[in-house]
DNA sequence: TAGCATTGCTTGCAAATTGCAAGCTATTTA
DNA sequence: TAAATAGCTTGCAATTTGCAAGCAATGCTA
């Protein structure tokens, strides 16, 4: 794929150029529910075998899964997210939130987690770990830019 | 685009649908940080013309961006978020937040946020909204699934 | 008020990517 | 030893991308 132009230097886009695209945060959604075979994520996601192929060695080249054999049995494959995969899981919570927000209509979020440490429901919210107010985007301003060339 | 298999109803899935693509949330990155032409967007991105206006025509369609002709200069439209389009603004640090953590290199993060209503540089967390904690996957188990014919 | 500039696009085309189906290889099971 | 399974790869048609050129509507300038 063509790289994303660099006009600004930017942790948006280069998080975007290896997770923005399609079947990424599915692939990650079935990590995340515990999913480690070819096979489920296939299934799961009805996704085409090369086009997961392709991902999953993409996941993987990135540090974001780790692929090992099973030693009990050599056909197989176990895809497992790595801490810096572990680490997408605020994002796919977000893309989550948004979605039950504004796009689940009358019958409400299809899927509803629970937070084990506290047995609530999960309710996510993105918050400022100093303060710990729910961070808005008209509270935020920029700090400091290293690349002021632009 | 082909839509996304719906092997599992999910607000993943969804919201993938509609921003899963490496443009949108560089168009949304932009518009957060200001823009409103389409000019500036075409300028800040280095995107093609056909595939901006393909995708703001998009986030128009769905809500997230508004489009309105400036009263003063009829040839020029503003393209301002929603409160639907706002409330991606977590998405968005999520990614700058991950981008930060695992692409900056040594240099440390290219952009640092402040946090006008505290006074702080902005450090975004995904916290639960009762019991105030840090997410972690590992703490977080399926509650309910309306749809459990999968 | 005629001509030029600006804004926000659209169109045409080559190259890259996607999705489907078929096939292939290395193990494992029967 | 043959069949089944897991994890791919390959070939091909259709879609999407990116580049460049062009175009229409509005505004500005002499």
């Amino acid at each position: 794929m063509k790289p994303i132009p660099k006009k600004r230097v930017c942790s948006v886009a280069r998080s975007i150029e290896i997770l923005g695209d399609r079947w990424i945060f599915l692939i990650l959604r079935e990590a995340f529910f515990g999913v480690r075979q070819y096979d489920q994520f296939q299934a799961n996601l009805g996704i085409a075998t090369n086009i997961l192929s392709h991902r999953l060695k993409l996941l993987v080249e990135n540090g974001i899964l780790e692929r090992k054999q099973d030693p009990q049995d050599g056909r197989r494959f176990r895809y497992k997210l790595t801490e810096k995969g572990m680490d997408l899981y605020p994002i796919t919570l977000a893309f989550m939130k948004w979605g039950d927000r504004w796009l689940s209509g009358q019958e409400g979020p299809p899927l509803i987690l629970k937070h084990k440490s506290c047995g609530r429901p999960l309710a996510p919210e993105m918050c400022c770990a100093y303060c710990r107010q729910v961070i808005d985007a008209r509270d935020v301003a920029i700090g400091e830019y290293k690349f002021e060339n632009v």
